[in-house]
DNA sequence: GTCTATATCAAGATAGAC
DNA sequence: GTCTATCTTGATATAGAC
């Protein structure tokens, strides 16, 4: 018995591979063999993960998608059983500068640099996100505003144009919480 | 003697012709074949303006670049003439919703997606509007989340997520030049 | 499930006529 | 400055062995 589902454990790796080729390359250098070289598969044996290379995109973006709407949903856990607003925790998800950050900014853009329709699920999840964040604000311009601030900050990762230093960082993101508390003062 | 530089007037053309097949069809398939045929010039018209692929991008980008500096310099000149912040201009210049917007996402998305590091003066520019826009201002994490909701509208465009309607947007807009002129009360 | 080998084609680039 | 024709490569995808 392998230690791992085996499946599962190879199309990550594959997906990882593709994150990183992304990064390192660009997306445009998103080819099948540069994730083969990665991910130290053979070119058969990812493609028989990923039949074709609709499908490793497709793949990078439900990825993304499921990972956060994992990361949401505890959030909105979280709020509910703390009795609090669930704003602050969802601009504390979206703003964590975690390697996820980055995973969503390769995902999205080899995705819509190829194949712009697959980005369909990450538009729903979005405007899931916007529905939630502005219900229940005394302020919906602000609200939507701060929700834009957070685009921001991901925009500027996918260009790599996050130039901010740890602490100017943190002081934003801070007060970008801060402010959600505002919005049901 | 033709009716307008014709080197200018063709390389424009070219230019624009490059920005709607990124537009309809995506970044990956922004091909000199594809250019070709939207612009109405043989490939070898096309080459001749820009001998390779890269000197495309760079075109792009460039193009887009100076437009963007010449509406900044404006916003800054009106500014200075009605002894008035220069944020609120600015903001305005940002946040205009005119076929630009739309200009700017295809050509960062084009040239990212194939070269990132062609993407080394829109970078500067960035940099430079992020300065003015903080400098002078009493809150200066702010002024810096005014900057990342500004993003976050071209974001959207650029991921095709502006979902907004009209009105919602122009509220958001004006909610945005309203703050920077708080930062100066 | 993973591998090698190969067919096929799209796209970038060059050469040279007009 | 603009055109047609052609060369060459890089990338997707298939077939089939292990």
């Amino acid at each position: 018995m392998p230690p791992q589902k085996p499946g599962k454990d190879t199309r990550d790796s594959i997906l990882d591979a593709a994150e990183k080729v992304v990064a390192d390359l660009g997306a445009r250098r998103l080819t099948i063999d540069a994730v083969v070289e990665r991910s130290g598969f053979s070119k058969g044996g990812v493609l028989y993960h990923f039949p074709n290379k609709t499908a490793l995109l497709d793949g990078m973006v439900c990825r993304l998608v499921q990972s956060f709407e994992g990361k949401l949903a505890e959030a909105e856990t979280i709020a509910r059983q703390a009795g609090e607003p669930v704003q602050p925790h969802i601009a504390k998800a979206m703003s964590a500068k975690d390697e996820h950050q980055k995973q969503v900014a390769q995902a999205l853009l080899a995705a819509i640099s190829e194949e712009p329709h697959l980005l369909g699920p990450a538009h729903d999840l979005l405007r899931g996100v916007d529905q939630r964040f502005i219900e229940g604000s005394s302020d919906p311009v602000l609200s939507q505003i701060i929700m834009l601030a957070l685009d921001g900050l991901h925009h500027r990762a996918l260009l790599g144009f996050d130039v901010f230093t740890p602490e100017i960082r943190e002081a934003i993101r801070a007060r970008l919480i801060d402010m959600t508390w505002k919005l049901h003062a």
